[in-house]
DNA sequence: CTGAATCTCACCCAATTTGGGGGGATTTAA
DNA sequence: TTAAATCCCCCCAAATTGGGTGAGATTCAG
């Protein structure tokens, strides 16, 4: 087995605006034990090369010429699963952090950060975390809180969180040790309540409004 | 409208470890703009007092004689909203940390981290923030990322993924503007490979994988 | 180039599910 | 004592679902 420099963290770029990259790559070879293998401007490029280049960290930005980050992200943990990605960004958009998290992206910071946090992330991320920028990380962990306005009682709720896990009326019935009557009673309050029609619809509402 | 002190933190603890609870109390009230205004061992005399104590922040154990901590959240935030919630435990369970978020939970701390960072996480709360343990943050970023080693096509996956919103055949067809003979094809190749052979089992089975 | 995988569509059948309509009983909290 | 929540029952017709079988087209790696 060959050589490693196991204290020795690589980093690949991913930036297009000059500037901030030049930035980041003086600011980060500065730093003992961190090394800038390459900085590239665009997805396309740095993907010819990631398994070249064997980075540990992958600093990505999101909008970017061409393909965008996000694609970006997923066909780096693709093809070089092993790449801890970071997203740099100014977007703080809700859709865009979980998409990018869904990609893979195992940490997201906003531009907006003062220039010491981004060696803190690199290091934290080598160590197991995450890295977040505190919005980021307050958009994360809401995602898993429920409306606590939800017009549905509690029976509802259940028999609706049953119903969006692809269970059959007599499913929950059973599930529920209730009638399966019972169930289409609920069912039918559940959507005279959301005002919808159908199953889909139901479930639809009820994700978007986080009331299952 | 009465005078308050916006940069005094009132903190209420519900610790069952004497020692710990002690230790805290006094490593909070030895910080200027911190207040704990009561330290409680249990949750039940908490949620008696909540309301009066009126907390910005609340530090609350998991492991607790009478009501755990989860349920102990998740009343707390139906009586007292306001209050923000920082779990602090032993406990690095997957499914402990989710509950507790999804029951309200802002931040999630193990108790093995150094003293100063429990200060650091109550600013951090206040100023917006999900202060979290770095392996914590880990996990959590991790529950959005899906199985890269998914038996099904990606032709697939983007079936079983309207199917888990609860979308029927013909919705699935509509939206993928294919027959809906070959939704059924693709559904039935899903139950073939999933080994399963019903919609609820393979949406539990895709979950469970983090397919979708 | 060949074979495997994927994606597409078709037709058969029977059982189950679903949505909508109606009616009622009991408990519980405001 | 109302209103709500929860529970149960009946009817019906349309739609959905699961299983079987077969087959053309494309893509992609060995």
């Amino acid at each position: 087995m060959s050589y490693q420099n196991t204290s020795l963290i690589k980093i690949c770029l991913v930036e297009d605006d000059n500037i901030i990259r030049e930035g980041f790559v003086m600011l980060l070879n500065e730093n003992q034990g961190f090394k800038v293998v390459s900085a590239y401007n665009n997805c396309e490029d740095f993907l010819r090369n990631v398994q070249t280049d064997k980075p540990n960290v992958v600093l990505m930005d999101i909008e970017l010429p061409g393909m965008n980050g996000i694609e970006g992200i997923e066909r780096t943990k693709k093809i070089y699963p092993h790449a801890q990605i970071i997203v740099v960004t100014v977007y703080e958009n809700d859709d865009l952090v979980f998409k990018a998290l869904c990609a893979g992206a195992g940490g997201y910071l906003t531009k907006n950060m003062p220039s010491q946090r981004l060696i803190e992330a690199i290091r934290e991320i080598m160590g197991g975390g995450a890295p977040m920028s505190t919005n980021i990380a307050r958009l994360v962990v809401a995602s898993f809180q429920k409306n606590h306005n939800s017009p549905l009682s509690s029976r509802e709720t259940e028999v609706l969180e049953l119903l969006s896990r692809g269970k059959s009326y007599s499913n929950i019935a059973e599930g529920l040790f209730i009638d399966k009557e019972t169930v289409r009673t609920h069912i039918k309050n559940i959507y005279w309540k959301l005002e919808v029609h159908s199953k889909a619809e139901a479930i639809e509402k009820a994700m978007k409004e986080k009331l299952i």
